[in-house]
DNA sequence: GTCTATAGCTTGATAGAC
DNA sequence: GTCTATCAAGCTATAGAC
């Protein structure tokens, strides 16, 4: 019996662990190989480009899945409040309570324009899906894009920390800050 | 005329500009030669380990310049408010305003424990300090410790989102909010 | 679409001259 | 303390069978 296709979303899922744990560098073929149960010349079958073309699709795999998933509360009804709540919960699961680190952190280290304009591209998009929930909340649209850029930061500060400290305090706290972030005009009392 | 010893601070300088910038396993051994002029069997004199003896006197290099210099006004005289101010600005110096990244969170994607230990106590007497300079400032110790990861992880979240989005506002932004962070017990109108 | 086999190159690492 | 020269191993990449 021929071997059969490997399913799309394993490939991808294990693709991006390796990624998302090594890096650009980091992330080898024997690496990648042990992920996916593919061997070196399947992977170059599948995305002839090598690593780069590998990083481009999955980069590309989790805006959609963030845009159709993760921030998509962002855009749907009900009270702002409980949307960024629901977000900053799938932001939870996503990144597995903080164990699970960012691509855009770790693939930005490599110097391959594309990819640092892929991830740039990526960075804005969450912001300005952060920003319409705020400005849904009653914020100014200047205020709005400040609290959202504010909060990326947060939520990508919580995971550095989070992986240095080897405790996954500091970016569960980032996402409890986030319904008061995203959705409070003044801050108070935090 | 034989070669003349390079200097150590030269030499820690090039080799901690590598490595913050792609990381351990992107900095290869022709990255390190060509920013300090040596050849590899000069690197290997040095550092008979290789890049994980490098690694670990570089952030013992760092962890005494934030110790006396960057976050020295933590436990100076003076008003906290203007001692966070002081550390801002120190903070600015040492990231070049955003244009450099930070070890801990290059330096962690490698998998040597002994790395990611070391990372981990730098990062901790970081903390410290800020959590220090929040006591000054009246804080509980409660809230002054949370303030202190909160900061770190603020600054930490700001230099990723500066190199992702190849802005440095996000960086310069998380340190304009350290004053505040640090020394005022209700925050209001952020 | 997956595999085995192989090629050339770069890497990390060492020995020995000056 | 720095250099030239060299090595095996691991890397990226490709050709061709099933």
């Amino acid at each position: 019996m021929r071997p059969a296709k490997i399913s799309d979303e394993r490939l991808f899922q294990g693709l991006s662990d390796v990624f998302r744990r090594k890096g650009y560098d980091g992330a080898s073929y024997s690496d990648l190989m042990k992920a996916t149960g593919l061997v070196k010349a399947s992977l170059y079958h599948r995305f002839p480009g090598g690593k780069a073309e590998m990083v481009d699709a999955i980069l590309s795999t989790v805006d959609r899945h963030f845009a159709e998933y993760v921030l998509k509360p962002a855009s749907e009804e009900g009270r702002p409040r409980d949307r960024a709540g629901k977000i900053g919960r799938r932001l939870r699961e996503f990144y597995d309570s903080g164990r699970r680190w960012c691509l855009l952190d770790t693939l930005t280290l490599a110097d391959s324009p594309s990819t640092r304009a892929h991830a740039r591209r990526s960075m804005e998009f969450w912001i300005d899906a952060f920003a319409r929930l705020s400005r849904d909340a009653g914020l100014s649209p200047a205020i709005a894009r400040k609290r959202a850029q504010e909060a990326v930061v947060t939520i990508e500060g919580g995971l550095v920390a989070s992986r240095v400290l080897n405790n996954p305090r500091p970016f569960l706290r980032s996402l409890a800050n986030l319904p008061n972030q995203l959705t409070v005009d003044r801050l108070a009392a935090l």
